[in-house]
DNA sequence: AGTCTTTGCGCAATCGCTTGTTCGCGCGAA
DNA sequence: TTCGCGCGAACAAGCGATTGCGCAAAGACT
C-alpha cells in the first residue's frame, strides 16, 4: 500500500517561467516548464538505458514518482517526449560540427576535432544516440512525417564529413583509394556504438577515447611504411 | 482440467525423422523438422529487420500464412526462436575463427582474417547480429540463465582478438601504445553495426567492405609517415 | 490391399496481461 | 476563483501463450 501524500518531486517551487503567446500545444518544442523538461531528463535516462520502443510510460511515471496518467498534463503522447530529446541532441550536435567547420582548419585537423565534437556528445546526449541506434527504423515507420528530420539532418551531416574527406584527399593529407561514403559511415558508427558500453567514470573518458580513436583512424594499427 | 491428451513438446526426442538431409541435432530444445527450421527462417528475417522485442508471433505466423496458436507446435516459446537464430549463429562465428587460429599465421595476417570472418557473417547471419546489438540487454534480463552462454561466447571471443593483437605488438608488428581491449571492441562494433545500413546486392558486397575496413585499421586514412 | 490408429499441423477462440492514452475529480498555491 | 498537477479508474488495442477440434498423411496390422 502506498497512498499518503509522499510527493517525492515537489521542487520547482522557483520562478514558473510565464511565457505569454505559446500555448501549451506548440508543436514540437512545447512550451518551457522546469518540472516538464524535469520529466524529459527522467525519460531519457530510461531512453538511454533500453531504447525508446523499450520504455513504458509507466515507467517514465514511475522514476518521476508520478502515475502514466499524470505525464499527459506536460505531453501529448510518449513521441512527444522523444521528439524532444532528439532534436535537442541534434541541434546541438549540427551547430557543434559548424562551429568546427568555420574554423577552416585543414581537412585533417577539421577532422580530428568533429571526431571529437563527435565523442564529446556521448555523455550529454546518451539517450538520443541510444534511441537513434535502437528505434531509427521505427520512429521513421511511424505515420506522419514527425521523424523525417531524423533522416535530413543525417545527410546533412553526412555530407560535412564526406566534403572534409574529399578536400583531404584532393590536396593528398589523405589517401585516396578510400570510399568515403562508406569511411564517413564507419567513424559515426564506431562513434555512437560506444554509448553500448561507455559509462562515465569508467577506465576512460571519452576524450582518451577520442584521442583513440583518431590515432587508429588517421595511422593505423600497424608499424612501419604503410602498404 | 486435466486432460489425458496432453501432448504439448513432452519429449519429441525420438521423432525418426529420415526424409532427406537436415541433420537431427538436439540442442537446447527441439527437434529437427524441415518445417521448423523454414519457420526459423522467416522469423529471422523479421528479427533482422526490426529485432526480437518488436518482432510479434503474430507477424511471424503472418509471413508463414498461418496463424499464431500454429507456432507453438513448432516452438514453445518466442524465446525459443531466437535462441536457435543465436547459437546458430555463435557456433559458427567461433568455429570460423578458430580455423583462422589454427592456420597460425603472423598476428597482423590472422587479425585481418578474423575481420574477413567477421564481415562474412554478415550476410548469412544478419538476424543474429540485429538481435544481439537491439536485445542483448533485454535477453540477458529475462529470467533463468538462458541465454548466459551469450555473454560467456563474447567473453571468448574478445580474448581471442586481444591475444592476437597482443602478439602483434609484442612481435612489433602492431604498435604498443594502444588499448588492446579497446580496439577490440571498436573493431567488433564497427563490423556488426554494418548489418543497419548494409544490403546485400547494394554497391558494395561484404567482401569490399572488409578490405576496406582492414586497410583502414592498419595503415589508417593518412598519407606519408606515421606520427 | 484395406482398415485402423497415430501423428503432424493447421484453425478458431480465448486467456491473462501490458501497452499508450483518456477523463473526472480533488487539492494546494497563486 | 483559477490553474497546475497529481490520483485513480478505466479504455481499446495488442501482446505471448493455451487449448479443443478437425483433417490429411503416414504407419501399423491383419
Amino acid at each position: 500500500m502506498e497512498d499518503v501524500n509522499t510527493r517525492k518531486n515537489s521542487g520547482a517551487a522557483t520562478t514558473p517561467v510565464r511565457r505569454q503567446g505559446t500555448t501549451k500545444r506548440a508543436a514540437s518544442s512545447g512550451s518551457a516548464s522546469e518540472r516538464r523538461d524535469h520529466l524529459v531528463k527522467l525519460a531519457a535516462d530510461l531512453f538511454a538505458r533500453k531504447g525508446f520502443q523499450a520504455t513504458t510510460v509507466r515507467e517514465i511515471a514511475e522514476e518521476a514518482g508520478i502515475l502514466s496518467g499524470s505525464l499527459y498534463h506536460h505531453f501529448d503522447s510518449k513521441e512527444t517526449i522523444v521528439d524532444e530529446v532528439l532534436t535537442t541532441f541534434l541541434d546541438d550536435l549540427v551547430s557543434r560540427y559548424r562551429a568546427v567547420l568555420d574554423r577552416r582548419d585543414d581537412p585533417r585537423t577539421t577532422l580530428s576535432e568533429m571526431v571529437r565534437v563527435a565523442f564529446g556528445t556521448l555523455e550529454p546526449h546518451r539517450a538520443a544516440i541510444t534511441v537513434m541506434q535502437n528505434d531509427w527504423n521505427y520512429l521513421l515507420s511511424l505515420p506522419g512525417d514527425r521523424f523525417a528530420y531524423l533522416v535530413r539532418t543525417e545527410e546533412e551531416v553526412e555530407r560535412m564529413w564526406v566534403e572534409q574527406i574529399e578536400r583531404g584527399q584532393a590536396i593528398g593529407q589523405l589517401r585516396g583509394d578510400i570510399d568515403t561514403k562508406l569511411t564517413y559511415r564507419m567513424v559515426r558508427d564506431s562513434v555512437w556504438v560506444t554509448v553500448r558500453w561507455f559509462r562515465p567514470g569508467g577506465r576512460l573518458n571519452t576524450a582518451a577515447l577520442a584521442d583513440h580513436y583518431i590515432t587508429v583512424l588517421f595511422d593505423g594499427l600497424a608499424t612501419g611504411e604503410r602498404a
